[in-house]
RNA sequence: GGGGAGAUGGCGGAGCGGUUGAACGUGCUCGUCUCGAAAACGAGUAGGGUCUGAAAAGCCCUCGAGAGUUCGAAUCUCUCUCUCCCCGCCA
């Protein structure tokens, strides 16, 4: 969320973030409205309860019974009053508390504008296409034929959007995932956390997932958890409501989990093969840092997301997102694969500076030098990458006249001696 | 799932219904002493909110969370959460 004091301060800076992406920027004066009158209140009742509290000090020193019978008197009749203005403080609270929950996090000033994601901006491009003699044929007709991606049975088990992975199919995600994270955690610094995958609302709301963005998620049934969306989710909030010292940071973590989204999309959409489904696998790196640091650490945050895409060998493009596409972020970038076999460019991985937005939904903060005041802390983060979407690129691109599939030299360490799958 | 114990400041640990935001110890910071360090001595050391132009000062809230009793609750009652021990079950 944004800092009150800012809202107050400078609404029109606040008005003119929210109007740039494409929000309501009325929802600012109805914030302040409220943050008003809850104030009004504040000072109202903390003036009666102050009375109270010196009141109760001379009752405790009275001996005289009629005295104290007097005194006694007038703090129950002040007691009620101040219940009553209680009541409607936490009432203004409550309603403040969740209008300042909704506010979406203001774009960076270079942030270009954009009203849809095709005003996103491609950085770069890297890598050549590879020239095919051959038409290349999509992901689901070679993981079919090769018997490493059974879509009927995913259907029969879970419903349309899940899929079963099977042999050399479930062997080259386990590959990916462990090459990913030894990169990471060997070659760019991270510390690997292997993360509970449910977790409470309040977590979500750490994220910002919740309020405003709670029709995705899958939540359990008979419990008070929800399936985690990405390993986001549960590593920002590892050090809520803690005051870490300046010289544990920065930090890095890189966690693999599963993740669950319940996507709203019209039924006719992205259905064929693993492009878009409720459950898939990731590798999620998440920084912790100091605020004049976190535009310089997401530059090595892409780098780092780069290096895996690089290393694959497997062509790539970074983009610059438009302010209508930003999350919850204040600046995004993505990366995508190519996948000549889909004729389109994959989104595998988003790196997102949040600032302060969700540190202060979480309470992550850090002492910036011993005695000082406690300050919100940056997060960043980034995938490092999604699964079945590098999955869709190394089977398209590396695919061969025959159907087989020729496993990327990186991973083949990891792929217990198979270097063909056919 | 059953039974028992507990939750207080960075940590340990007191705590009577009324100068307890909290004794005492310890840790940490600064100072004195020292060539320096240790020891000793002295001082300081929670977070949030609100008011004020800012700072300082003040005031309010916070002793796991929430509700209640009371003029007044860390202290009494209830509910929940979590931790520890014993029994049962189990990957």
């Amino acid at each position: 969320m944004l800092d009150i004091k800012l809202i107050r301060e400078y609404p029109e800076v606040v008005r003119a973030g929210i109007r740039r992406r494409g929000d309501d920027p009325a929802q600012v004066d109805a914030l302040l409205a409220v943050d008003e009158r809850r104030r009004a209140l504040i000072t109202e009742v903390e003036a009666l309860k102050a009375e109270r509290n010196m009141v109760s000090k001379e009752i405790s020193k009275l001996k005289n019974p009629a005295e104290r019978e007097g005194k006694i008197a007038a703090s129950r009749e002040l007691g009620e009053r101040i219940a009553e203005l209680d009541k409607q403080t936490a009432e203004a609270d409550a309603e403040f508390n969740q209008m300042l929950l909704w506010l979406p996090n203001l774009p960076h000033a270079d942030v270009p504008d954009g009203t849809t994601e095709h005003d996103n901006i491609v950085v770069r491009t890297e890598g050549q296409p590879r020239e095919f003699a051959f038409t290349p044929k999509p992901h689901w007709e070679l993981g079919e034929a090769l018997d490493i991606i059974d879509f009927e049975r995913g259907v029969k088990l879970s419903g349309s959007r899940f899929f079963v992975l099977k042999g050399a199919g479930a062997r080259l995600q386990r590959a990916l995932i462990t090459w990913m994270l030894d990169v990471h955690t060997q070659q760019h610094g991270y510390r690997e956390i292997a993360p509970p995958y449910v977790v409470k609302a309040e977590v979500l709301v750490g994220t910002g997932n919740l309020p405003r963005f709670g029709e995705n998620l899958f939540k359990i049934e008979g419990a008070d958890l929800t399936l985690i969306p990405t390993a986001e989710v549960p590593v920002t909030n590892l050090y809520r409501d803690e005051i870490l010292e300046v010289s544990q940071l920065p930090i890095y973590h890189v966690a693999y989990t599963p993740c669950w989204r319940n996507e709203q999309m019209s039924a006719g959409r992205d259905v064929r093969g693993i492009k878009r489904v409720y459950q898939f696998d990731k590798v999620e790196m998440v920084k912790f840092v100091t605020p004049e640091t976190s535009y310089a650490e997401l530059t090595t945050l892409i780098d780092n997301a780069e290096d895996i895409c690089k290393a694959l060998h497997v062509p790539y493009r970074l983009l610059r997102l438009c302010t209508a596409d930003l999350g919850t972020a204040t600046m995004k970038f993505d990366l995508e694969l190519w996948a000549p076999g889909v004729q389109e460019w994959l989104e595998v991985s988003s790196c997102s500076n949040f600032e302060a937005y969700q540190s202060r939904r979480a309470n992550l903060r850090y002492r910036p030098e011993p005695g000082a005041k406690p300050e919100f802390l940056h997060t960043l983060n980034g995938s490092g990458l999604a699964l079945p979407r590098v999955m869709i690129a190394i089977i398209e691109n590396y695919q061969q006249a025959d159907g087989s599939i020729v496993i990327p030299e990186v991973l083949r360490p990891y792929m217990g001696g198979i270097e063909v799958i056919r």
